[in-house]
DNA sequence: TTGAAAGCGCTAACAG
DNA sequence: CTGTTAGCGCTTTCAA
């Protein structure tokens, strides 16, 4: 035999599609149908390709049909961080809802760094994913870009992005601070602050809380800022530059809980009355807000629900069902509990 | 012409090598080596093309460079859960350390079931990762022979596995069991009890405490079992089940600092005195537990140096360095705080 | 240093 | 209902 089949690209050595058919005596794109579309074989051949599949250990290459087909069954998920965060809470949103219709999730996290954000995203279109979540707008203009001519559905989440790329699941952070602005100003609290990262959704909040104190006729102080991701140590800190300053604060609003919690666990080392001495409300709702002595008041947002309506929304679009770019606004609400 | 050449499969329409290699007036094979191997192509060269790229927002499909080359550079990260979870350390550790390298991430959540499990790593193997990183053993046998049948470097982690597949990176969690046990035997608590869930990391736990409290020739009191992924809440629930039987229990061990916090919250709520009257421990050493009021006494995990860890044992199997499958115990530190 | 062929493993028409 | 054919977009030899 002439050598004129030279193995030029290299096999895996995995059992391939066409073993399959071989041992079941059909041809490959049997195999195939059977794998994807069952009810387009017949029972018996179809039983006789499973068989083969059981027999050698069949695990059907993904990669290969994601090339010869169009759709990838992948979508992308862009986070900026999923330690300690309460956007883990909307990947396993996304995540749960994804899996049990064949899709897979590739994670990323930005770190709240643009240039991070920038390769992230182009190695994951490079993957070429059906579709792909981001929380908020992108970090950069030429993410937004990537992100534009990528061509397929995308979901920005956890905000009302005003310009949009196509859908978003989120809620005005503008709102919340507002909601939080009007319940303090109700108890009666007249020095009240912001803490918060220098994100632009802690950015929102505070824009909001604000804008709601002046509509009242109250001037706000100064924020205070912390590093993003927020941290129980950041919360701390946060309420440590405050008590320094010595002045009259008595109500603090924090970007998220884990501030809030934080700066609570200090009042608590400190023997600092909350809300007799300083009244502290945190954003998220998440389960400690609720257990915490005493519980905090706080703004709810569930992450595991935006995380399902993102799916939701991405599953309708790839599949081509709704029309534009939907624009879903969960809504804020106002926990009252003990700490204001 | 005649229409030999009907376009059967579908072209996504998004620019390919050959749209950058006509514009740089190069062939295709130049361009793939621009891209993965610059070093080879003549500076000018290298330039046009980079140029070419820019001009067109070339994004190469990296599932088309995975079928044809070896490497998918993909990375599969299987945990339990990924929300409220000491695993999104992990995952975030993994990630930090694969990104820079152009790995991307896979994430599936088996929600501690064994089915969900199986079909997840399906999928997983079905995208060809170069390696894959896992929580401990797999829940079920099938799932093992599935990952053993993929060969390819796999990493478990928070536990020594006994028969692993290949590498591990984790701690004794018998160990940690013990560490604790003899910490309460030290302190004087006489009727101690554990608390956890059902999952086998949680059993080693328990069984290396109760192994550590015979051995001072102690009874422990029956554990008291929760459902996995704990919680707060599950905690509390704990912790009123063991008041509610009246008791002499004086100090608690449970398997995770979540559990550990959400009892110590109850215990601030009922007023009941810890350590006084009931000693308190956790597993983890996360922020929340150095913060709380009284500081948790726990053992120190850092998940995120386990993925950071596992991360470098993949990538170094992946480049085919270092021998045989490595074993890497990160060893376990009591942290005596002031719950105990 | 560059290019031409020959696939990687699968799906999508198209025909029978 | 089943098989044949022609790619998906890229990386590899191998040769120049």
């Amino acid at each position: 035999m002439k050598p004129k089949t030279r193995t030029r690209a290299v096999p895996t050595g995995r059992p391939r599609m066409e073993d399959v058919a071989r041992l079941a005596g059909v041809s490959l794109v049997t195999v195939s149908r059977v794998l994807n579309t069952p009810d387009a074989v017949a029972a018996p051949t179809r039983q006789a390709v499973m068989e083969a599949v059981r027999r050698i250990g069949y695990v059907p290459n993904l990669t290969a049909g994601a090339l010869a087909g169009s759709r990838s069954r992948i979508i992308a998920a862009v986070v900026p961080t999923i330690a300690n965060s309460i956007f883990a809470d909307t990947v396993q949103g996304l995540s749960d809802r994804l899996e049990g219709e064949g899709y897979t999730i590739l994670l990323g996290q930005t770190g709240y760094d643009a240039g991070r954000e920038r390769s992230l995203v182009t190695a994951m279109l490079g993957r070429r994913p059906d579709a792909l979540m981001l929380v908020g707008a992108p970090l950069s203009a030429a993410t937004g870009r990537l992100l534009a001519a990528a061509k397929i559905p995308i979901v920005q989440t956890w905000e009302m992005v005003r310009r949009p790329i196509d859908h978003v699941v989120g809620f005005s952070n503008a709102a919340a601070g507002r909601v939080v602005a009007e319940h303090f100003v109700a108890r009666g609290y007249r020095h009240v602050r912001f803490v918060g990262g220098a994100d632009a959704r802690s950015k929102a909040r505070q824009a909001g809380f604000d804008a709601a104190l002046r509509a009242a006729g109250m001037t706000p102080l100064p924020a205070v800022t912390v590093p993003s991701p927020g941290t129980l140590g950041h919360g701390r800190d946060a309420l440590c530059r405050v008590l320094d300053e010595g002045g009259p604060t008595d109500a603090l609003f924090f970007s998220t809980d884990v501030l809030a919690i934080g700066a609570l666990l200090e009042c608590q080392r400190r023997g600092i009355a909350v809300p007799g001495r300083l009244a502290i409300a945190g954003l998220g709702d998440q389960d400690l807000a609720r257990e915490m002595v005493p519980p905090l008041t706080t703004v709810r947002i569930s992450g595991l629900e935006i995380g399902r309506r993102a799916a939701d929304l991405l599953l309708d679009a790839i599949a081509g069902r709704r029309g534009g770019a939907q624009r879903i606004d969960l809504g804020v609400q106002l926990i009252e509990r003990a700490t204001t």
